[in-house]
DNA sequence: TATATAGTTAGCAACATGACTAAGCATGAT
DNA sequence: ATCATGCTTAGTCATGTTGCTAACTATATA
C-alpha cells in the first residue's frame, strides 16, 4: 500500500512553508484576495501567487476570478488524506504494541509455571 | 501563535518524501538496521542515511549504535505537533461555519419581521 | 480617456534537495 | 592477520524551491 502516493507528498510539501501555512490558517478564518493574503506576509506579489498556486495543485485551496479580483478559499476535507496517514502510523504503532503485551503475557505465563 | 514554528515545518518536510514516509511505516512495525531499511527502497546507503537524518533532525525516530549496527527506532510522540496544527485548522474552520450559522441566523430573523 | 488597482508572466539568482560514486573506517568472523 | 560487513564521509550533479524585479494585461474609477 502506499506504493508512490504523489498526492500526500505534495499535501506535506505545500505544508512544510510557513508562509502557506499561515495562509491557510488565514484562509480557515474566511476566504480572501491575493493582495489581503499577501499584506501579512511582507513578501511580494509574485511571490504569493506561487505560494498559492502550490496550495492550489495541492487542493488545499480553490480561487475564482470576479472582474480584476481574484478570491482564494480553503477546502478543508483537502487535509483528509493527512489525518488517515496519521491514524494509519498511529494503528500500526499501536499494533506492534499489542504484540509487545502478548509477548510480555507469553513470557510471564512460562514464569508461571 | 504559530509566529516561525520552524519544527513544524521540518516535520512536514521530512514527511513530504515518499521514502521517507516508507521508512516510518516500516519503522511503526520494529526498529531496524541501516542496511535493512535501505533494502525495500532500492536505494544506495548514502541516500538512505541521509534521509535517516532528516528523519532524526525532524525528531521522528531515533538511532543508537551497538558495535557496527546503527539500529533506527520511531519516536511516536514527534506526530503530536502535526496533529495538534491539523485539530487547529480544523477548530478555526469549525467556528468559522458557526459564525456562518450565526449570520444565516440572524438573516432568517430579519424575514420574520 | 487617463490613471490607479489587482493580478499575471517571464526571467533571474541563491540556495536546498535527492540521487550517485568513490573511498574510508570501524567491527566481527575466519 | 585478513577479509567481509555495516556504516560513514566527501564530493559531484541535476533539479527544485523561494525569493526578487521588470514589464505586461485587465479592470475599475475619476
Amino acid at each position: 500500500m502506499t506504493k508512490h502516493d504523489p498526492k500526500l507528498s505534495q499535501l506535506f510539501h505545500a505544508l512544510a512553508d510557513p508562509t502557506r501555512r499561515s495562509i491557510m490558517t488565514r484562509l480557515a478564518e474566511t476566504p480572501a484576495r491575493v493582495t489581503d493574503l499577501a499584506g501579512p506576509t511582507g513578501l511580494r506579489l509574485p511571490t504569493v501567487m506561487r505560494h498559492l498556486s502550490v496550495l492550489e495543485d495541492a487542493g488545499l485551496i480553490t480561487t475564482s476570478k470576479d472582474g480584476r479580483i481574484r478570491t482564494c478559499t480553503i477546502v478543508p476535507e483537502a487535509l483528509d488524506p493527512m489525518q488517515t496517514w496519521l491514524d494509519e502510523q498511529r494503528s500500526i504503532w499501536e499494533s506492534r504494541l499489542d504484540r509487545f503485551d502478548d509477548y510480555v503475557m507469553k513470557i510471564m505465563k512460562e514464569r508461571e509455571k
